[in-house]
DNA sequence: AAAAAAATTTAGGCTAGGCTAAATTTTTTA
DNA sequence: TAAAAAATTTAGCCTAGCCTAAATTTTTTT
């Protein structure tokens, strides 16, 4: 049986909330997540449990079934190829392409994917250095550390942003932040744990802590 | 205010079923398009009214108003453009990329149009010989006859088709007819009206009355 | 370990878009 | 042109997803 638009999110929003050890997501969270009230999401949480994509009992929060977390991963990984699609193929920004690509990840045609993916040469990661899950549905997150764990002195690479909101995006376009940059790590502020940087070799910027910890990065 | 899948669905089938004349499209001819009975037609038909897309008298059948025709175009373009990507880009056949297009025409974001019509070269046709109408909203059907009405002896190109059907355009596959062949008409029976005609200077095969109503070409 | 607070679920409703059955209007036929 | 047939609309219901308010359960505080 075919699921619906809304019941896609909500099992793509519980495989982002239960995080890398697939811990239980609560239904508060889930409400703040679809922008909907905690009755609403007890509502869908009833009907996905009675379709076997989660565990749910009763107050106690809920994790994806194995089916659940195949469901996810098919949304996600169409999200993300979309994504490329936009940026690489149309030219969209890559703070500009998450709504569309919001849209986009519920078209159902399993063919239409596995062309799509091929037309794209079969990409890793998505516009935001998130990776795209296989065909057969293996999803592998790269061990990334974020840019407030590295010492002074230290060069990384960009590889990843944790907040995608288009005005974090647009902030580091402005300061010529993009994937793959080389980051090296010239001054940390005591008070405010802010950092100095410089780009490239070139361009040198301070960055806020805020900026810092949702920075992926990776030892070169 | 924004219309919703559905909404759009009814005015593309509307444009459609009121032809070139822009003649009156009947409650019933309206639920066999949508396949869906004609209590629901009636109800949807009020809203479009409301909404001033349609003009709507009880028992009278519906037209498009201007503003309803401009949404019925912009979805046909959508429609159009995503099947030349389907096909130009993705490699996917004529005959398989309806259902799809279906989905895809009801994405919102004028941008993303915009870009994909420029990724794609601006295409005038889709892969069905069917006009693209441009930004603007101008669309324009060429003339085509069809070729029942060609006479034994006349040569035309194959320009597009009338009737959509996957198993139509798999025939058309078979033949060895393809938008852009030349069709000479070498013979035509009496008794059935089937026609006895040559493809591209080759290949001759025999055609039915079936197939040649539609056929949509052009004297060259 | 109670009491208070927070989280969650239940009960009862609402809207969009469907449906069936019955009523009404228009069209066709005799 | 009246009766029959066909087309259309109205009335009353249904499901998916959402909502508020009230009830219940769990967690936190004192």
């Amino acid at each position: 049986m075919q699921n619906s638009f809304t019941e896609e999110n909500y099992l793509k929003i519980i495989h982002a909330l239960s995080g890398r050890d697939g811990g239980e997501v609560s239904t508060n969270a889930l409400a703040e997540s679809t922008a909907t009230r905690a009755a609403s999401v007890t509502d869908m949480l009833r009907k996905l449990a009675e379709k076997g994509l989660i565990n749910y009992k009763k107050y106690q929060g809920v994790t994806l079934t194995e089916q659940g977390e195949k469901v996810a991963i098919k949304v996600i990984r169409k999200h993300r190829l979309w994504e490329v699609f936009l940026v690489e193929k149309l030219g969209f920004g890559w703070d500009e392409v998450h709504d569309i690509a919001e849209e986009l990840e519920h078209i159902p045609s399993e063919i239409l994917v596995e062309k799509l993916d091929n037309f794209l040469g079969h990409p890793r990661f998505d516009p935001h250095g998130d990776p795209i899950p296989d065909a057969k549905g293996n999803l592998t997150e790269p061990d990334y550390k974020v840019l407030t764990d590295v010492h002074v002195g230290e060069k990384v690479r960009m590889m990843g942003v944790l907040d995608h909101a288009p005005s974090f995006l647009q902030h580091l376009d402005r300061s010529g932040i993009k994937l793959g940059s080389v980051i090296e790590v010239k001054e940390i502020n005591e008070y405010d744990k802010s950092a100095s940087v410089q780009i490239d070799g070139g361009q040198s910027l301070f960055i806020s802590l805020e900026v810092s910890k949702n920075l992926l990065v990776q030892r070169r």
